[in-house]
DNA sequence: TCACTCTTCCTAATGTGATTAGACAATTGC
DNA sequence: GCAATTGTCTAATCACATTAGGAAGAGTGA
């Protein structure tokens, strides 16, 4: 019985492996086991079942992509890091769906503190990135969520298949980024 | 062995009933079963097993969802219109989150002529409700498309529970029909 | 080196859910 | 009333999650 040499890291890694090839719902301890040459079994003395190991892969998936984000905004303001972070989020979403999926279900994550201070690193960056637009207390954190919902809403159409294939994403996201930047503007010059 | 008299529609209705109550990822067939009296084998004679219950809901969720809407588009123009649009279409994931969801799995219901048909009709009324806004052939798209990333990103951050309770996520909506407005008359009156 | 302990992995077993096959009763059409 | 059809059932199989309990690898201290 020679050890495989697992441990938590392995296992989630895995699990991100999976689920960004096949989809987060296909994630199956079964699978993890095979890709990772033990029997399903062997799995809990590294994570405490498939819960865990979808609540493991989504504060990882959010950790990821709250340093996506904190790198892309660095040194730049204004449209240009509005710019940059939506481009660092699409990418993020589009490279690892599975990670992406699994770190927006806030219901299983609810708990995690590992996932919630990523959220809130997250959520930092995004002031930061929007600090030039002059927002102040509430409005500010109005905003951050309004940048979420369109990238959020984006991010899962684009990935889920949810656009007609006729016209390109890509000129809608830069039409996205634009309509955002106009309606953010829009109290600074009124 | 006294019939249950189901058919598909029954078998739907229920699996709409339990999936709004308690999620759709809950939805089993032997939930389904058991909310309608009868064994889960039965179910086959009316429908094609899980997965078509599934695309069966999304199509009807996409049906009722179009017909909101088109509702609430009615005798409206411009920001009226756009704000009405918005609020049935949040009015509707709230009030049925497991239809909602089941609406908006595009990989299952690519195929789905009903599901088809509503997301074209979706898209009209959509068209319509912008029309004021004076856009013309992709542009009119793409603006279709980011009032659609806006209201999903929106509703799937609500339902799933994705806002933190501090601020209030009415005025955030308030604030993204008025960015989604104010992103679309810039180019109106520049 | 040896014994002890802890950990990792295994096999076996249970439970839930999807699905298929085949039996049989209720209904329908004549 | 009778035959065909349809709706429901039980029994069985398969996939997966999970738990229990056993055995072997790896480290530790003598």
């Amino acid at each position: 019985m020679p050890r495989a040499g697992l441990d938590t890291d392995a296992v989630v890694a895995a699990a991100a492996r999976l689920a960004d090839a096949d989809g987060f719902e296909s994630l199956t301890l079964a699978r993890i086991a095979a890709e990772l040459g033990v029997r399903s079994p062997s799995l809990y003395a590294h994570v405490d079942g498939l819960d865990d190991v979808r609540r493991r892969l989504g504060a990882r998936g959010a950790a990821e992509l709250a340093e996506t984000l904190s790198r892309a905004v660095e040194g730049r303001a204004g449209f240009d890091a509005l710019h940059a972070v939506a481009h660092a989020y699409r990418d993020y979403a589009r490279s690892h769906p599975g990670s992406y999926a699994a770190s927006q279900r806030s219901r299983d994550l609810q708990d995690d503190p590992d996932a919630d201070a990523a959220n809130r690193a997250a959520v930092r960056v995004a002031l930061a990135a929007l600090r030039a637009y002059g927002l102040e207390g509430a409005d500010a954190v109005h905003a951050v969520r309004m940048l979420r919902v369109a990238l959020h809403g984006f991010a899962t159409l684009e990935t889920e298949g949810g656009f007609a294939l006729a016209l390109s994403p890509d000129e809608t996201f830069e039409q996205l980024i634009e309509l955002v930047d106009a309606g953010l503007r829009r109290r600074l010059e009124s």
